[in-house]
DNA sequence: ATTAGGG
DNA sequence: CCCTAAT
């Protein structure tokens, strides 16, 4: 836990380092993004000078900052905006960084504890949350620790006593930390209570700071699947393998030795970044030993307080240099913050469990819903189990994320191999969906009705399914294009049959077409999209609803030789069971058209197809013809037309499909 | 709740 | 497909 940043000597300076302890501490605002707190690194050199961040040096926090989501200045002094804080070793003196943020002396630091506190507070909240996060990993089995949180600060390790009045007294002159911290769900949720580290007056620290915010709940839930994934994966993979797909995700090299960190940095470039990213870099003396990237690092420091005092001067046994930082993922609502009054010690393991628990499980569900909703509609994997497991907070199985079921065998294929394919597919897996959330989504359409973001989704869906129309095509019967997508999506969506409206959510969510409520087909939806983009490809098309596929006509039509046309409901729940989004007048209404069509059809002349033109599916010669035998049979045909001679150039007997019948 | 039929 | 009416 102990994170750090250091700064770094040069040669021959010394660089500070701070390090955490772990203790616990609240969380940092949530409002990051308002008043962002930003850090510069900075290095002292000997004569206690210091010195700004060499841009290589730069990029590499940056790098392992990695996302996005932290940002580091370098400042050579105090700066501005950043707050940095050395910590003169004792016997370095701190400078002369007389900056105002800065502050070497204990005196000073008073003024900025302050802030320092606030920050130190978040960030050791974070590295206690990422703590829990990796122990809960742990459990999980998951060897990989990925959590993210970032910062990173330092602090004296000594004193912490020292510090922990200073802090004491910062808070109480300055009730700003709670204003930083996040008001909402802190108050709730925690109490905790941020522990308290003071700077040391004799030390300097550094700090660093990512902005984090991150939503635990997003990283408990959705995260945690894509580090298994990710872990899992990558974890086969031998070093030189993983350098490999260090510089395929993130395009550039890497020295670093250490596997936990590699694999747990490319999990974080393949899921977006959101998650974790943990680095730390070692500093011994003045060289610095490992960085973001070339460093060595001890995966270990990583997971908690590991790290290792490595500095050589020092005896003081507690400066490290060494910096260690994680990013998270900002969401500004969901943080965690773990509180910022208690005053009790983080450290207290029960203590944190039980926060920890808290914080899973609240903001999982429903962030998680949000997030999906806004995120993910990529897939259609069933969610609704899914997303209960994910509710629970862990992750139990990888296979629950991929709940989906398919009729068709093709669709099928098309998933595991996503899935499957290689470890990359991680940053699918992430996302998981959730197909639950109707309400949400109907809402969040109605907050959007242009669904731009949507909209923008749906259209990359649209696209998606199409790539992998051609396995759906394979099957059979090529659909025109425009319903491929559709089709597929179906497919993928499956649900259980029970809720046609569920379905139609899901659907929705998917991005196909769907359609808000019964029919809003005014209203564009996202539906529309996705339809104008069929358009564009084939056919008009209808806004909404799906185009009826082959397999689903095919289906329809044993179903009806099975149980008769009439039985709805039956056939609905039998054969449709995965199709949720028909419901049993589709499937009569179906059936009536293809009544007619067979009618119509049969008399003229058996021409090679069915196809034609016919609106939209082309349906096969023979499953017409077996329609129409069905229809016969069940006397809702006239008979009159001979079967015989249709069939008969059909090659496939109709009879068969009748005996099935009745 | 399902089914049948019309729009 | 949607909606309504009838069981």
């Amino acid at each position: 836990m102990e994170t750090l940043v250091g700064a770094e000597g040069n040669g021959e300076g010394k660089f500070e380092e701070s390090r955490i302890h772990k203790t616990n501490s609240t969380f940092s605002s949530p409002n990051l993004g308002a008043d962002p707190v930003v850090y510069k690194l900075v290095r002292v050199d000997g004569d206690g000078k210091l010195v700004p961040a060499t841009d290589d040096e730069l990029m590499e926090v940056g790098n392992l900052l990695a996302d996005d989501k932290i940002e580091m200045h370098l400042v050579a002094d105090a700066g501005p905006t950043g707050r940095c804080i050395f910590n003169e070793r004792s016997s370095s003196g701190m400078p002369k960084l007389e900056s105002s943020e800065g502050l070497s002396n204990s005196e000073n630091a008073e003024a900025d504890a302050g802030k320092l506190n606030t920050h130190l507070e978040s960030i050791e909240e974070m590295l206690t949350k990422a703590k829990q996060e990796e122990s809960h990993l742990l459990a999980c089995g998951s060897p990989d620790h990925s959590s993210t949180y970032v910062l990173v600060d330092g602090q004296c390790s000594d004193q912490h006593d020292t510090l922990r009045g200073i802090d004491e007294k910062l808070q109480s002159e300055i009730p700003l930390q709670e204003s930083d911290l996040s008001p909402q769900s802190l108050s709730k949720s925690l109490n905790n209570q941020p522990s308290i580290h003071g700077e040391c007056s004799n030390s300097s620290n550094g700090l660093v700071e990512g902005q984090q915010s991150t939503s635990a709940v997003y990283t408990s839930s959705k995260p945690e699947f894509s580090r298994l994934m990710g872990e899992i994966c990558l974890d086969n993979l031998s070093i030189k393998e993983l350098h490999e797909t260090f510089k395929a995700t993130f395009g550039r090299e890497t020295t670093v030795k250490d596997k936990q960190w590699l694999k747990r940095r490319i999990a974080m470039g393949l899921t977006n970044s959101c998650d974790v990213s943990t680095s730390s870099f070692i500093i011994k003396d003045n060289k610095l030993v490992s960085k973001g990237g070339e460093g060595s690092c001890n995966k270990e420091a990583i997971e908690d307080q590991a790290v290792k005092p490595v500095d050589g001067s020092g005896k003081e046994s507690s400066l490290n240099p060494g910096s260690k930082m994680e990013d998270q993922q900002i969401v500004s609502s969901e943080r965690l913050r773990t509180c910022s009054k208690d005053y009790s010690c983080a450290d207290e393991d029960p203590l944190k469990e039980q926060r920890n628990a808290k914080r899973i499980r609240k903001p999982t569900r429903r962030y998680i819903e949000e997030l999906s909703e806004v995120e993910s509609k990529e897939h259609g994997g069933k969610s609704i189990a899914s997303v209960k497991n994910l509710g629970l907070g862990l992750m139990s199985s990888r296979s629950n994320t991929r709940p989906v079921r398919i009729a068709s065998s093709n669709r099928i294929t098309l998933r595991l191999d996503s899935l499957g394919g290689s470890g990359v597919q991680i940053p699918y897996v992430s996302r998981v969906r959730r197909s639950r959330p109707r309400k949400n989504v109907k809402a969040l359409m109605e907050f959007h009705p242009n669904g731009i973001g949507m909209a923008a989704k749906l259209v990359k869906e649209a696209v998606d399914v199409h790539s992998s129309e051609p396995n759906r095509e394979s099957e059979g019967i090529v659909l025109k294009a425009g319903s491929a997508p559709e089709q597929i999506q179906q497919q993928f969506v499956v649900e259980p049959e029970k809720d046609n409206h569920f379905s139609e959510v899901a659907s929705i969510e998917q991005g196909q077409n769907m359609e808000p409520k019964n029919k809003d087909p005014s209203v564009y939806t996202p539906d529309d999209n996705p339809a104008t983009v069929r358009a564009v490809k084939g056919g008009v098309r209808r806004k909404h609803h799906r185009a009826w596929t082959l397999s689903e006509v095919m289906k329809l039509v044993e179903g009806v030789s099975k149980y008769g046309a009439g039985r709805w409901s039956e056939i609905k729940r039998l054969a449709f069971a995965s199709y949720s989004y028909r419901t049993s007048v589709d499937l009569k209404d179906k059936w009536r058209n293809l009544l007619k069509a067979s009618l119509a059809q049969t008399p003229p002349d058996s021409r090679m197809g069915a196809r034609k033109h016919a609106s939209s599916v082309p349906i096969p010669m023979p499953v017409l013809l077996r329609v129409r035998e069905l229809a016969e049979m069940q006397s809702q045909f006239p008979p009159n037309l001979s079967s015989s001679k249709l069939t008969g150039s059909a090659g496939r007997n109709v009879n068969e499909t009748r005996s099935g019948y009745l």
